[in-house]
DNA sequence: ACCTGAACACCGTTCAAGT
DNA sequence: ACCTGAACACCGTTCAAGT
């Protein structure tokens, strides 16, 4: 036996930006945003938080990153068919359902204007739009308005998750919390608040977030009429 | 003259969480987000850090202040007239305008969900929508998709704007540098992006959000139609 | 009641030094 | 080429001590 076994030389598996962005998916899935840290992370792989610089170039690429490995697993495995609307819709549900199991992805989305995971959404989103046979100067439009949209219901979910998290409760604990917090403005300022606590309290945000989806849509069709 | 002036004898003013907030705000459109830090505003107001803590719970706190104000003066400078979907239209201009000014904003704005600044923008929008006869039911679909679209569009202003700063570049440059990297991506894979990289460089941010919002209107307008 | 400011337990990032 | 880990320049927050 001439040499010692490979695996055994360094580390199980040498450093890779992959192997990095994994472990901080998984940080930032049992932690929260701010679960993920250089220390975290270089303990975890077992390294000092210096190592991680030679692959990545800084905590926002890192996220940025981890977010775009999470947008481009969800739009792979959201194939699309030949009814258009039923894409889109399909499209914003994965992101929707994707965002609510790592709800870190709704915040970093938000932080990376432009970047990659962006750009696949804005793409996928923009394709099926078109498809849609909506005109040139109307499609930016609509893709515009649906990418906002989402981002926006994303941002808000990832913010509740966040929020329920530091106070150990969990999603619908929080939300009963705001529906309490509501129902005692007073009604002569915030009568329409109020009227909608209950609504906040047992309402399914996933079915709210398509029926928004579906307004969209219909806006859309109606400007196609014009 | 039995005493010394009484203005000299602590501070100019004394410490109180209206100047804290008032200085907060100052600060925040000084240096951004990041340039909001218990020790850099106890400087401003020459006190130490753990002052303010008796005017204010922790940082989230504070800075949710600070935006509450804003969206308060906000929503008070824009009156509502008698043609509701105008109504709606300056309301959500006159957030736009306000986040394009405190680009911090935005990004508050998504990190307290259920919170007052929320609060003010949806009893608003709620009363508006009322107004324009939407049924009960389909209202909070409305309000909902409204205000996921406003606050989406002021989260990516504010990363924009962020961003832009600590590149030192305004916003114009900003996004001419997104355009540049989006007519760089591969025609193959990202055709829709690349054909409106042209779009993002001279387009006007405010004029695309209202395009939202009115396909937004239409959408509810056509509901009540069904 | 309100303020002071040192101290605590963290951060992200850098960089000389190692292999 | 890649990794190590101490060091730097910060944070938010607490708290004994003051007025």
């Amino acid at each position: 036996m001439p040499k010692k076994a490979r695996s055994s030389r360094r580390r199980e598996e040498s450093l890779s930006r992959e192997s990095i962005v994994e472990a901080s998916i998984d940080l930032l899935d049992r932690s929260g945003e701010d679960g993920l840290t250089f220390r975290a992370l270089s303990e975890r792989l077992t390294t000092g938080p210096g190592a991680i610089y030679w692959h990545i170039a800084n905590k926002s690429e890192l996220l940025t990153a981890a977010c775009d490995a999470i947008v481009a697993r969800t739009i792979e495995a959201t194939p699309s068919g030949v009814e258009t609307k039923a894409n889109i819709r399909d499209l914003a549900l994965g992101l929707f359902d994707a965002i609510d199991e790592h709800p870190w992805v709704g915040s970093a989305l938000a932080q990376a204007p432009g970047a990659m995971p962006m750009v696949r959404i804005l793409e996928r989103l923009g394709q099926q739009v078109s498809a849609l046979g909506v005109k040139e100067q109307a499609r930016w439009e609509a893709v515009g308005t649906l990418l906002s949209y989402i981002l926006g219901v994303g941002g808000r979910n990832a913010a509740n998750g966040q929020l329920a998290r530091e106070r150990n409760l969990d999603r619908s604990d929080f939300l009963e919390a705001v529906a309490a917090a509501w129902s005692q403005l007073d009604p002569n300022i915030y009568p329409f608040t109020r009227s909608i606590a209950g609504h906040v309290r047992d309402h399914d945000d996933r079915v709210d977030f398509l029926a928004g989806i579906d307004l969209i849509l219909r806006g859309v069709g109606s400007s196609r009429k014009r």
